[in-house]
Parts: structure tokens; sequence; C-alpha cells
DNA sequence: ACTTACGGTAAGTTGTGACTTACGGACTTG
DNA sequence: CAAGTCCGTAAGTCACAACTTACCGTAAGT
């Protein structure tokens, strides 16, 4: 689960709120953040690792922009544990209405 | 977002994963664990405070459940990203198709 | 070729958070 | 009421990760 790892640090999330309008250059991304530009690096880093960015580089410039596959994990794990404890609780329930009958 | 920094550490993963089959008291869920008792009431009470887990006094004991509401924000969380990535591709496939038709 | 822009990496500092042991309060049981 | 359980909190240690500045390679412009 790199990618919860990824997402848990909130300048990483504003990282990738940064992609969520479209791809950019590094400079551009670290621009309105408060944190220097290298931080910027390593974090994209980070995202990388975690499949939630892909870089291609364009001249100059490394653009980076937003990958879907990273979330999808995410989604599946939390659907999973959303499974569950909907099952705990339908569980529970049915439990207690048979030990307490009104 | 504190849901998300609460899953990032994986001894919280690992708890949360032992409330999946339902409620148990903190002896029962620090038991499997390789860290201590009292590291767990840690973690539960982070768990808590991201309305991941709810607790119930339960006479000398106190039984810790998992709770939908934390896992339905991050899901919400999620699909935000998840859409607006979506609709980025769709942007640039089409603009890609458009810039080089074939 | 020289200069400038862009961005990744190295090295070092520092705050934080994940643990430990020790303790105390609350409830149950004999 | 005394002894035993269960569990939360306090205090302290330690590793790590999120920063910084400095530096280097690479591409673009003049």
């Amino acid at each position: 689960m790199a990618a919860i790892e990824a997402l848990a640090d909130p300048t990483r999330r504003a990282i990738v709120e940064g992609l969520r309008r479209g791809p950019l250059p590094v400079g551009q991304l670290a621009a309105p953040l408060p944190v220097s530009r290298p931080a910027v690096s390593q974090h994209l880093k980070v995202l990388a690792a975690a499949g939630l960015v892909e870089v291609s580089p364009a001249g100059n410039r490394r653009i980076y922009r937003l990958s879907p596959r990273g979330v999808e994990g995410l989604r599946r794990y939390l659907d999973h544990l959303w499974d569950d404890a909907l099952a705990a609780f339908a569980a529970e329930a049915h439990r207690i209405k048979k030990d307490r009958p009104q």
C-alpha cells in the first residue's frame, strides 16, 4: 500500500491536487507550494514509485501527469474495508435483534 | 483528511484488519500484533479521532468496532481524484487525436 | 561556444510520531 | 475489602521523513 502512504503527506496531496487539472512541469507545480522545488522533486519521486503519477520528458522539462492506476488500488482497499464493515454491522444488528426481539 | 493519515501506518492498518471480522476488546486486538498493548491503545485513539473506529465500554473492557463513516470520506476523496484524472485523460486523448488524426 | 533555464541528486538538520516501560483508575470476582 | 484484569495516560527514547542549501548534468536560446 505505497499509494496510501504517499497520499498521507499534505504536501504530496497538494501536488496531486495541482495535477488534477492536467499535466504540469515541476517548476509550475512547485510555484504555488510553500516548499522548495527540490522538495517537490523528492515528493514526485515518491508519488511515481507509488504509481500515482507518471513522467514524460519534454525537451528541457519533465511533465508530470496523474495516473489513475495508483488510485485504483486504493479504491479497492477501501471498498474491501467498507464491505467488511457493513457486513459486520449487519451481523451485529441481526444478533441484537435475535437477543432482544423488541 | 485525518483518515488517510491514520491508515498510512502499517500497524494501524493491521488493527483495522483485525476489526474486519467484528468488534474486539483491546487485549484481543493487541494479542496477534508485534507491538505492546499501550501502543495499540494509542493507535486506537488516532483511529477513533479519524472516525474510523468507535468504542463502547462493556464492563471491564472497551469494545472497538469499525466505523464506515471514516472510510466513506476517504472514498469520496479518491473518487474526486479519480474523476478529475479521467477527465484530464479524456481531454488529452481528444487533443492528441485532434492534433494527429491517425 | 557561452549563458540561462530546468530539474534531479547529495548531504545535512530537525521535528515528529511510533514505540517502550511505568503507573494509576475502573470494574469484576473471590 | 482484597486481589486480579483490563486499559488508558505519562514520560522518555529513537528512527525516519520532510525539509533546506549546494551542486551537477542536460537542453535551449543568443
